[in-house]
DNA sequence: ACTACATTTCGATCATTCTGGAAATATCGA
DNA sequence: TCGATATTTCCAGAATGATCGAAATGTAGT
């Protein structure tokens, strides 16, 4: 992930109503969550909600698929792990850090559907 | 770490001069680089250096201290490793994720100075 | 083709953030 | 105390971001 990649996802979440929605579809795994759902669970208007779910998914932390008359939006857990991936890399001045195990693809869902994204 | 200190971290990062002054300060480490010298490293005029600085420092993210009439700014890194471990528990459904080794206290730098703040 | 439903796009408004010059503050050495 | 250096605060203007109702788009069932 190169640093314009991270700057956009971070941008993304920096936002209370887009990380509250990133984190519910995280909670929710690969099967995400219908926009009228998120929309409900946060409480928010369906415009704004928009605007923000458009957001997170031009800075590729979510991905959207039609289901019926649904769209249906659901993490990105490959470019999560990538954010991860940036800030540990760029948070400590040698390799003495976080060991390397840890940061290849550290944000896996718990079933393994995964999204098939290009890895960043 | 909760939900406030994160996005204010985010937020903090989630801009490219804050995240290239950022990342030149974990880069160099505890002993940090006085404002003048990071004016120049980032080309960039010191009232808006100035601004960019209080608003990392207000995240937490970067430490200040005097040096003769220099002021030295320096990555708390305890800080970030809170960000980066917030972001781990919260982009997993379960925990089937990063190996529990990696998160606490995951971002040192190479040498063991420590800025010792409030750990997040 | 028509109606109902789910969601997005448009547009206007309000709020926040970024920028950089000029003036103010703080420290140092003589 | 004075002058030089380092940095911040103040200010105003420009740019960007957030909000949300209303209208538009797309999908499905009949």
């Amino acid at each position: 992930m190169d640093t314009t990649a991270a700057l956009a996802a971070l941008g993304a979440l920096a936002q209370d109503h887009r990380l509250a929605v990133f984190r519910l579809l995280v909670q929710k795994g690969p099967e995400g969550l219908p926009a009228g759902a998120i929309a409900d669970a946060t409480a928010m208007p369906a415009s704004s909600l928009s605007f923000h779910l458009a957001h997170l998914q031009r800075a590729g932390l979510i991905v959207q698929r039609r289901v019926g008359r649904s769209l249906v939006y659901s993490a990105d857990f490959a470019a999560m792990s990538a954010v991860v991936g940036y800030l540990t890399e760029n948070c400590c001045a040698s390799a003495t850090c976080v060991p390397a195990a840890c940061v290849p693809a550290a944000c896996a869902p718990a079933s393994p559907i995964q999204t098939r994204r290009k890895s960043a």
